[in-house]
DNA sequence: AAAATATACGGACTTGAGTCCGTTTAAGTC
DNA sequence: GACTTAAACGGACTCAAGTCCGTATATTTT
């Protein structure tokens, strides 16, 4: 997570101030990691592949895996970047009802629909970036942005405690919850996504 | 879990028809390894406890703890099995509005209420139970048990989706999810006792 | 009560995550 | 373009979870 800052700021060299600039070797190696973290994902499946793996397909040190992204939910949201970005853009300008300018309840569903999708889309790794270790889910960064959307929408509704409703919200679009429903109960994407629409809403009413 | 019934079982003769007995020695060391682990959690905290420790403090191989009790998140069940019976039985004959009598959404209410005090109660341990292994906690035979409660509860209320609503309620009641407001936003019990509860109400709503 | 059998025992072993620290190298400085 | 130094490198190491299998023992059979 903060490597997308990082690699945002070696892009616009004018926001790149006094904070210290990545080292070029260290730019080029995650590069070589995130390259042989995908291909591995892809071609093994996530579950069969070690940070050992990463790092030896990468030809690079185990210390650089791990210096670069944290730990292995790291390296799982750095994948995730991209795609999620297009969704957070969505939101912040995209057309109404996920982006501004419809009812609060109307975004807040829209976001529960486009959320569940992407979940559903990237489950496993999504799953590795929530449960590689113990609260992990609630300390990444793109949690609290989702959070943080969710609170302002369920407040413009007039609710009470719109965090812990935002909480909850999230707390049900969790990838183990997701694949749950999907894989153990079958559950088919529409099917979910109107019944996570109908909570959305019964969570943006008083 | 499975343990918990073969001890129903053994207690209970009349039922011990042709399912084979568990062995003697086998209980005992059951005990032992419960008796240790309780002592050793509670002297050092739940973090600080490897399996190791377990079984060397049970006087017991390695083996024998994974025999009885599958995994970290089994031993943790299993610890927590008496005190979840309690909140069963209250649910299953105890007075309304937590036992039967009251309206659905009063008892759903009461339920999340209870279930809540139930997990913060025992934090560390129910966190163990949920999150040793990927999904654990959906494996959960309590998980189970609580889930069709709600969904019975939901389904009574009418609401559409009753599986995924008693599904979106446990998944706010993760332990890791309680503990996150209660630790790191500081709320109160009673605080989130009262959202929770209103929560539920939301969920019992058509 | 001896033999047969099913079950349980236990600790060495494997595997993978994450850490540590001596070595290397990029990037400014003279 | 040699020099300095802060940053990065990498792989050996630690630590814990979970597996395996030869050995021991409770139970059942005769």
């Amino acid at each position: 997570m903060n490597d997308a800052v990082a690699s945002h700021r070696r892009d616009l060299p004018l926001l790149s101030g006094g904070v210290p600039q990545e080292r070029a070797d260290a730019a080029r190696n995650r590069m070589k990691v995130l390259a042989a973290a995908e291909r591995l994902f892809d071609t093994l499946g996530v579950a069969a592949v070690s940070m050992d793996d990463v790092a030896a397909a990468a030809g690079v040190g185990k210390g650089t895996l791990y210096r670069r992204f944290g730990d292995k939910s790291g390296l799982a949201a750095a994948l995730l970047d991209e795609r999620e970005s297009e969704l957070q853009t969505a939101i912040l300008s995209g057309p109404p009802p996920l982006g501004p300018g419809a009812p609060p309840a109307d975004r807040l569903a829209a976001f529960a629909a486009a959320y569940l999708a992407y979940v559903d889309a990237h489950l496993d790794l999504v799953t590795l970036s929530q449960t590689a270790s113990a609260g992990a889910r609630l300390r990444t960064g793109s949690h609290r942005l989702w959070q943080h959307h969710c609170a302002i929408l369920l407040t413009a509704a007039g609710v009470p405690d719109p965090q812990i409703r935002a909480d909850t919200l999230l707390a049900a679009l969790t990838a183990e919850q997701v694949r749950h429903w999907r894989r153990d109960e079958n559950r088919s994407l529409p099917d979910l996504t109107a019944a996570v629409v109908a909570i959305s809403r019964r969570l943006a009413t008083v």
